[in-house]
DNA sequence: GTCTATATACAGATAGAC
DNA sequence: GTCTATCTGTATATAGAC
C-alpha cells in the first residue's frame, strides 16, 4: 500500500474514533509510519485531509434494491428494513462517525451531509412508494399515512441503531428487535 | 451571579456545542469575562471543569411519574412516551451531548454515563411493567413480549429525538412521529 | 479572588536536503 | 516522495502581585 493510502486509513480511523480536533496530525504520521512532512506533500492542510477522508468514506454508501421483484408489499418493505440494518452493520465504523458529526455544530462539511441526507431521504421514499403500492393492492392496511409510516418505521431503525452504538443490549439484542419491529410496524399491516 | 458560576455556565455552553477539545479555557475566559487564571484558581485543570459541567448538566436529570394513578395501562404508556418527548425537548442541549459522548470512543467519564444509563434503564423498566401490568388485567393483548417490545417503544422514540436532532423534519415533525408511534405501538394493543 | 506575565508543550505548517 | 529540522501560533498551566 502506498504511503498515500496509509495516511487516508489511519486517519479515518483516528478522526472517526476521536474526533477531528482532537486527532494530531504527529499521532496520524506516527500511525502511519510516516513523517509529518509527507502528509502536507500529499494533502494541502489538515482540513483538506479531513474532506478527501470522508470523500472516501461516502464513496461505498449507495442504495441498491434489486432481488425484490415478484414479492408482495410487505415482504418488500421487510426486506428493505433487512437492507437498511445490514448496510449499517457494514459500514457500522463511519456511520456512527457522520452521526456524531450531525449532533455537533461545528466541523460539519454540508457537501457530504447533503449527500447522506439524499441518500436518506431516498430510502424513506422508497419505503413510502412501496407502502402507498401496498395499499392500492390492497395488501397492506390503509389506516395509515404512508409517509409518516415510512418516517416512523426509519426513525426506529435509526433508534435500533444507536442503541446498539451505546452498547445497551441487554435486554434486547439489536436483531430481535428488527424482529418486533417488523411485526409492530410491518406485518400488522398485512392483509390476508 | 459569582465568577465560578459564570464560568460553569459558559463552558457547559461551549463544551455542548463545539465538544472538550476544540473549546479552549481562552475562550472559555474571554465569555465568561474572567481572565484565564481565575479558571485554574476555580478548578485544578480543564479536566476537572470538565467534570464539573457534566455533574451539574446531569442533576435535574430525574424521572418522576406522578399524575399516572387512576389511567388503564395503555394510557399510562401513552403519558410516559409524553413524558420521555417533554424531557427531551427541555433538555435537547445536553441530552445532544450527552449521545454524541456515547458515540467517540473517548472522552466519556464513566460515573456519568453509568448515572444516564441506570436513569434510561430504570424507564424502560417502567415502561415494561405498565405493559406487563395491562397484559394480566386484560387490557392489553398479550402477543407482545412486554420487555422487548418496551425496549422498541424506546428505540423508536430515540430514534424520533435523533431525527429531530438531524434538521431532518420535512416529511413529519418530531409531534407527527410521536403520534404515529403511540398509534402503531401502544394503541393497537389496547383490548376493548 | 482576581489579575498580568510567563513557562512549557505541542499543534499545524514550511524549508530544504536527499 | 520522503525525510529532518525548524518556524509560529496557541494550548494548558503556573508564579506572583494586588
Amino acid at each position: 500500500m502506498d504511503a498515500r493510502t496509509k495516511i487516508l486509513e489511519t486517519a479515518a480511523r483516528l478522526f472517526a474514533t476521536h474526533g477531528y480536533d482532537s486527532t494530531s496530525l504527529s499521532v496520524v504520521a506516527r500511525d502511519a509510519s510516516v513523517s509529518k512532512a509527507l502528509i502536507f506533500w500529499h494533502f494541502e492542510n489538515k482540513e483538506s485531509l479531513y474532506e478527501a477522508v470522508l470523500s472516501r468514506t461516502i464513496e461505498p454508501y449507495h442504495i441498491d434494491m434489486d432481488e425484490l421483484a415478484g414479492l408482495g408489499a410487505a415482504d418488500r418493505i421487510s426486506r428493505m428494513v433487512d437492507f437498511y440494518y445490514d448496510f449499517i452493520n457494514e459500514n457500522a465504523h463511519s456511520v456512527r462517525f457522520f452521526l456524531s458529526l450531525f449532533l455537533r455544530e461545528d466541523k460539519r462539511p454540508d457537501d457530504f451531509f447533503a449527500r447522506v441526507l439524499e441518500l436518506y431521504r431516498h430510502y424513506r421514499e422508497l419505503l413510502a412508494i412501496t407502502l402507498r403500492a401496498g395499499q392500492n393492492e390492497g395488501t397492506l392496511s390503509a389506516d395509515v399515512d404512508p409517509d409518516l409510516h415510512a418516517a416512523l418505521i426509519l426513525s426506529t431503525l435509526n433508534g435500533v441503531l444507536v442503541q446498539g452504538f451505546t452498547g445497551e443490549r441487554d435486554v434486547a439484542s439489536p436483531e430481535r428487535l428488527i424482529r418486533e419491529l417488523k411485526s409492530s410496524l410491518v406485518d400488522r399491516l398485512r392483509i390476508q
